[in-house]
DNA sequence: ATATCGATTATCT
DNA sequence: GATAATCGATATG
């Protein structure tokens, strides 16, 4: 699922209709995988992850960001993909006023959706709003769709800003891709 | 360009 | 009471 996720599109009905290409994404496994929060069990928390795939898995780290994952494994499994960053295509200057980014010159854009907390914040998500919402439809607001693009080259890396079963490949991305997260641990690969 | 650090809260032990 | 699937500011080379 996340190597299928590369490239389709997310969408939000805001105040206009944001649109970004997903470019960046990490697989977490459920049960088995140390590194997921489905690891120790269903949770009030993590309780999307064990419903019906297609829903939006949010929590909320370190006292400042939600982070968007799409629960993937049918009812009673807990597998997701957490989207770690997107390429803005429309709905630009909302998305700049929801993260206070002055855009300035084209590089500012990535400081719009280039990382799991910036998206988050750029497409007004967050866990009340969002949490087990459907994905799969705009009826909810927030979806996902796909407009026939294909990635070229993906890229496999291990997983950033773990700490647990932080060795195994498990992050995916568009290679050369301007708006994939963590350049400092891609870019020199 | 790279490194370090503080913010701030839900969650689990 | 410790820690976390992060980010931005600041310091240093």
């Amino acid at each position: 699922m996340a190597r299928d996720l590369l490239g389709k599109l997310l969408l939000r009905c805001g105040e206009e209709i944001l649109c970004a290409r997903i470019v960046e994404v990490e697989a977490y496994l459920g049960r088995n995988d140390p590194a997921a929060h489905a690891a120790a069990g269903r949770t009030a928390r993590n309780s999307v992850l064990f419903g019906p795939p297609g829903q939006a898995y949010v929590y909320f780290i370190y006292g400042n960001h939600y982070c968007l994952n799409v629960s993937c494994e049918p009812e009673g499994k807990a597998g997701c993909v957490l989207i770690r960053a997107l390429e803005p295509l429309t709905g630009i200057e909302e998305m700049a006023r929801a993260r206070g980014v002055t855009m300035r010159t084209s590089r500012d854009l990535v400081k719009l959706t280039s990382g799991p907390g910036r998206l988050a914040e750029a497409f007004h998500i967050t866990r009340s709003r969002d949490n087990g919402c459907d994905l799969t439809s705009p009826d909810s607001g927030l979806w996902m769709a796909d407009d026939g693009f294909r990635p070229g080259r993906i890229r496999i890396t291990p997983r950033i800003g773990i700490t647990k079963a932080a060795d195994h490949p498990l992050r995916y991305l568009i290679a050369a891709n301007a708006f994939v997260s963590g350049a400092r641990n891609s870019a020199r690969r």
